[in-house]
DNA sequence: TCTTATTAACTGACTGGTCAGATACTTGGA
DNA sequence: TCCAAGTATCTGACCAGTCAGTTAATAAGA
C-alpha cells in the first residue's frame, strides 16, 4: 500500500544542526548506561537518537570522544546536590540536616541514572584516565566538599566533635552507596533485599552517633589498642 | 645457527591436561581484571596462559563460559578472611577486634587483586546475572554474615547498642569500601590522596562511636525530626 | 539553484570459534 | 631396553560475523 504521495508527508529526516549533538549526548548516556562502552554499538546510539551512524560522526571524531564528551556533560550526574542552604527555616539542627540528606542520598544512589553512572565510571576509568579525573575533580569531589560543609558547620556548631569533615563525608556516603550498589547492581534480582527505611535509619543512626560530640571522647586515647 | 638436534633439547610444549584448566582461569583473572572482559581477546588471556588460543576451547566452551569460571573460582577472592576467632588472647575487646579488622579491611581492598575483582563485578554483572547472584550469596553475603558475627558478639557482650548486625556490618564495610575505590580506581593519579593511617582511624571511629553503648540513647525517639 | 545536514552502502580490521594436522607422551611387543 | 603404533594434547591457520570509521549520493532548507 503506496503512501499518498505529494500529500505534504512528514520529511523522512530534518536538518537540526543545533539540538544533533546534545541529542547523541543523551542516547550516548542511555545506550551506555546500560550496555557498556564496547557492547554497545554506534548504530545502537543513533538509533536511540533517532539518526544514523554517519551523523555522529558529523559531531563527534571517534566513539571514545563521544564517550569523554558524554562524561564530561554528565559531571553533575554523579552527585546528588546538596544544598548548604545557610538559613533554612530557622531552628534546624545540622543534626536533622544530615537526616533528610541520607534519605535523599540513598534514593539517588539507588536512581538507575546514577547507577548506570556508576557503572560507566568504574568499568572504563582506566581506559580513560584523563576524563576520569576530570570527572573525579570536578564532579567526586566537588560534591563531597559541599557535603564536608554541611559537617563543618555542625562542628563549628559544637554539636559535633572535631574530625576531618571531608573523610567524615566521604565515609557518609560511602555507607549508602553500598546499600545501594549491590542491590540496585549485584543482587538485581532482589536477592537480600533491606527496606529504605531501615537502612537509612541505621545508618544515619551509626553516623550521627560517631559525630555527635555529646560523649567525651569516642577513643580514650587515639585509636585505641589494636590499631597500633 | 640451527639448535643441535639429538641433544635432548626441551620440547616446544609440554602436555599439562591437569594444570591446564587453572592456569587458563589464572591467566583469565590478570587478563579480564586489567583489560575488561570485551577489551580482553583470547588471545590475550592464551598468550598469559603460554599456550595458544585452541587450547583454551579444549577447557572452556567459549569465551563466557570461561568467564563465569572464573568467577566461581574466585568466590573468596572479593572478601578478605574474618577470623572470628572465638577464643582469641583472653582480654581482647570487640572494639579492639573491629579496629585490627578495620585497618585490615582497608588494605585488602586497595589491593589490586581486588580492585580489579571490584570492576570486573561491577561491569559485567548485568550480563551474567546467574553468576552474579552466585557470586553475591556464596561470596558478598557471607563474608558479610562473618563480619556480622563480630559485631553481634559485641552486642551480646553489652559493647555496642543494639543494632542490626548485618546492616551495621555492611556500613562498615561500605565506609572503607569508597576510599580504596576512590582513590585505586578514580584517582590512579593520586589525586587527592590521603594517608591509609588517617582514613582507618577515622573511619573506626566514627563507626565504633555509632556503636559504643555508653551513651544513653543516640536518638531521642527514633530517627529524629527531618526523617519523617 | 546552491549549500549542507543526513543517509546508507561500503571497507577494512579485528576476534570468537573451528579444525586439520603436528607433537608430546604412553603402551606393549620384541 | 628399545622401538613402533597409538592416543591425548596442543597448535596455528582459517572462517564468518561484527563494527568503527568512510564516502558517494540524496534530500532539506534557504
Amino acid at each position: 500500500m503506496p503512501v499518498a504521495k505529494s500529500h505534504a508527508r512528514a520529511p523522512r529526516w530534518r536538518r537540526r544542526p543545533e539540538v544533533r549533538p546534545q541529542q547523541i549526548l543523551e542516547a550516548a548516556f542511555r545506550v551506555f548506561g546500560t550496555r557498556g562502552l564496547h557492547q554497545a554499538t554506534l548504530d545502537d546510539v543513533a538509533r536511540a537518537a533517532g539518526i544514523t551512524k554517519g551523523t555522529i560522526y558529523l559531531y563527534f571524531p571517534s566513539k571514545a570522544d563521544l564517550f569523554t564528551a558524554m562524561l564530561k556533560a554528565r559531571v553533575n550526574g554523579i552527585m546528588p546536590p546538596v544544598e548548604v542552604s545557610t538559613g533554612g527555616p530557622g531552628a534546624v539542627t545540622t543534626r536533622d540536616r544530615l537526616c533528610t540528606l541520607g534519605r535523599r542520598l540513598y534514593r539517588f544512589f539507588c536512581s538507575p541514572a546514577y547507577l548506570a553512572m556508576y557503572r560507566t565510571l568504574i568499568s572504563e576509568a582506566p581506559q580513560f584516565p584523563r576524563a576520569t579525573a576530570h570527572f573525579y575533580r570536578e564532579g567526586i569531589l566537588q560534591a563531597n566538599q559541599r557535603l564536608a560543609e554541611v559537617i563543618q558547620r555542625g562542628i563549628a556548631a559544637g554539636e559535633f566533635r572535631k574530625v576531618d569533615p571531608i573523610i567524615a563525608a566521604r565515609a557518609f556516603v560511602g555507607m549508602f552507596q553500598i546499600f545501594a550498589v549491590s542491590q540496585g547492581l549485584l543482587g538485581g534480582q532482589r536477592l537480600y533485599p533491606i527496606p529504605e527505611a531501615k537502612i537509612v535509619r541505621i545508618v544515619t543512626e551509626i553516623f550521627l552517633g560517631g559525630l555527635l560530640a555529646s560523649r567525651a571522647g569516642t577513643s580514650r586515647r587515639g585509636p585505641a589498642r589494636g590499631l597500633r
